[in-house]
DNA sequence: TATGAATGAGGGTTCATTCAT
DNA sequence: GATGAATGAACCCTCATTCAT
């Protein structure tokens, strides 16, 4: 006769302990795909906690409120970006000063591209990270996350234009203006589909930022206005 | 017989069924100013009825449901918006077509002017319309208010480039790119001052789209690319 | 045909709409039996609801949280006593004031017999009243409510010392021995049957106050005490 | 051959049976503590685990639940309430049939001074055992652990009348109303200073009990009760 | 039309207890 | 024996929505 295992009676709900980090992650994954797939406030830690097929306690053990799980994705999806684009442009200020050659297109081509794809493939954190509420104090630390990563993009274009390569009167406004419209509009077309075609929408974000970062162009004088469109 | 009273509750009447409207209106400011505040989520039907000085039930006379308040908001700043635009694209498309010599940039600016003054009006709606999650069966409708201001936007950008005003070889996608990026950081700026200085983000979200806008800008021909930074 | 009444099909879940000041005491009516039988902590709000007849979330809108419901059983139960307590000591006080020649022990059973007649009615209230542990915010008013009717007792034996009639020497402190001896008793002999017999005991307890308060007894001089039973 | 380790492992079991008693007492310790400053009910096990320096989980190798710590805490206090006044009353009885000529009060100031002592060095204790809610199947033993003090102290009584020391017509409702009053007011002075003199109290207590147990105390004939104040 | 008392599903969170280690 | 991660039932409470008035 087969000695019953006690294994198999335990198919359901034998209790398994995790490494932490692993349990954490778990924990977030899920999180992570209902959040964006229904919404922060749409999903229930009930649910959070059987994708992630632990008790809704454990949770608790974890991160001490739903809002902190939130928080949690927000970090490490800033971290990850901010350490990706580090790394482009750490690469890209190296070859600068190794005294290369560079076209500048290259770079915003490199920048673009890591960012685009950090984001598609992340598309579920993106629409977390860029479209759940703030709410009190979780909107201090996602501020904090947020300018850590605008100043690597501003320092970016700072030294990009120390060294002659593109041109930019205000790297921080720049950054701001950039990021803002490259991560929404990710956003929008990886939730969304609208716009649909991402790729076009990434080309015409780098033309247009070819164009707008250009080095040595010469505007044509301003004419002096003749008509006031409105005046209030 | 008639009785005389009849002509008097039907000039009542009309006091009744006008004041619909404003019924309307004054729970749409009270709910606006709350979720602004507070958030959506975090504002209760009983405070909204409270600002609005009606009852909990009656704003249910006026609308199906708490979303259906949001999305209300929502189109009302959205419809705002396209309206506001459409008035400023007409008003320059006029004076194009009637062979005014404009500068480029004199539109551009009182684009942006008429939309920063718009959202700078109406602080509160910005927070709400950009920042509030979107939920489900509401994002269908938001995203067709969206999608009826890119089209102006897109279209100024189209009727700009057939007159030779500007460059783009993507008015659609330049639509997205400079909605999003005007849009967020000026609902950034109003929310969370971050941007702080507003009218510095402005001028250099013109001066780059002046650039990027540029008619008749010779790009330098690229270079063939020497290092490749990644290969994946 | 007979009409079917819309009654009917209400049987069962009808919104009924009551004054508030009954709904308020069919909640304490129905909390005060649970409370009693079962406990505070063993009383959830869902059995409290399900026994008044109503749903939940009415309960709240009668009392800010479980605890309160708690205090309301107590403030009644101790204002009910101390009005209960001031008529007969009113009444006694103004038939001494009439002269009348009174035997003080007619008074400290007319007492006696109040407060248990009050106890023995209200046993579930006693249970409740004596037994449920404080918590935070409600132990002060606790006190105070205590603190009224304690006053009461005390102001009794006062007024009958001052007439002659008994004899006390800290009215304050036999008002807390006494109120404490036998509330304590009533209650537990009410909830657990020990002491069985609570006539047995009131009238134990009638005996001793008889002689406790007796006026005119010349306590025999003490003997030097000869032997130290212990020293520490 | 017996390995000389075995000798060295009998001596540290010893080590180690030996702390099993007292990892109990740690456990009640912090228990008590806990208990008495925040209430059984808002104290968690964790806290107790923590404050007793074991993990959770030991706590339950050393009592089936937390009904039951309680109970414990009840239990040592109990039976040292009873054991302290045991050594009193058999002292005193000794003394008694030692033909020794004692003063009734002398007796009374002793029973009392011990047992206001015992509460006192305990009034954490006395917090959690005079106030902290029955709970159903905790209750049954609690009554049992009162019912054995209540019997020593009605012995006492009792005896004491056998000698004709004092004078009680009914011993175990003597024993009941004394017991009750002496412990109600000390806790609740003790843990609310309500009253805030204790020696007052005590000294009250004392004057009281001296007359009501008096011996030899002729009370006056009871005159026939000319009004009566209520009829129900 | 307007009210607000009533509803009750569902929320996030807690914590006594268990059990794999 | 000791641990503490894991459990999950149960908790109190909220609040969008309904409906008798």
């Amino acid at each position: 006769m087969e000695p019953v295992r006690d294994d198999v009676s335990s198919v359901l709900k034998r209790r398994v302990v995790k490494p932490s980090e692993q349990r954490r992650a778990e924990i977030l994954e899920a999180a992570l795909k209902l959040f964006s797939s229904k919404g922060f406030h749409e999903t229930t830690m009930e649910e959070v906690a059987h994708a992630a097929g632990v008790a809704k306690g454990t949770i608790y053990l974890y991160f001490p409120s739903k809002e902190h799980v939130l928080l949690a994705l927000k970090r490490d999806f800033m971290q990850g970006l901010t350490t990706a684009g580090a790394d482009i442009v750490a690469e890209a200020i190296e070859l600068l000063e190794g005294g290369k050659d560079l076209d500048y297109r290259d770079i915003i081509d490199d920048i673009f591209d890591a960012v685009v794809d950090y984001h598609t493939k992340r598309h579920e954190a993106v629409e977390v990270v860029v479209r759940q509420s703030p709410s009190p104090d979780l909107m201090r630390e996602a501020l904090d996350l947020e300018r850590e990563y605008l100043a690597l993009v501003a320092s970016a274009f700072r030294t990009g234009a120390e060294y002659g390569l593109v041109h930019t009167e205000d790297p921080e406004m720049t950054a701001h203006l950039v990021t803002a419209a490259i991560r929404d509009n990710i956003a929008s077309s990886l939730c969304y589909e609208e716009p649909a075609d991402l790729e076009r929408l990434v080309e015409a974000a780098k033309q247009m930022l070819y164009k707008a970062l250009a080095p040595n162009v010469e505007m044509p004088p301003r004419r002096p206005r003749l008509v006031r469109t409105k005046s209030d």
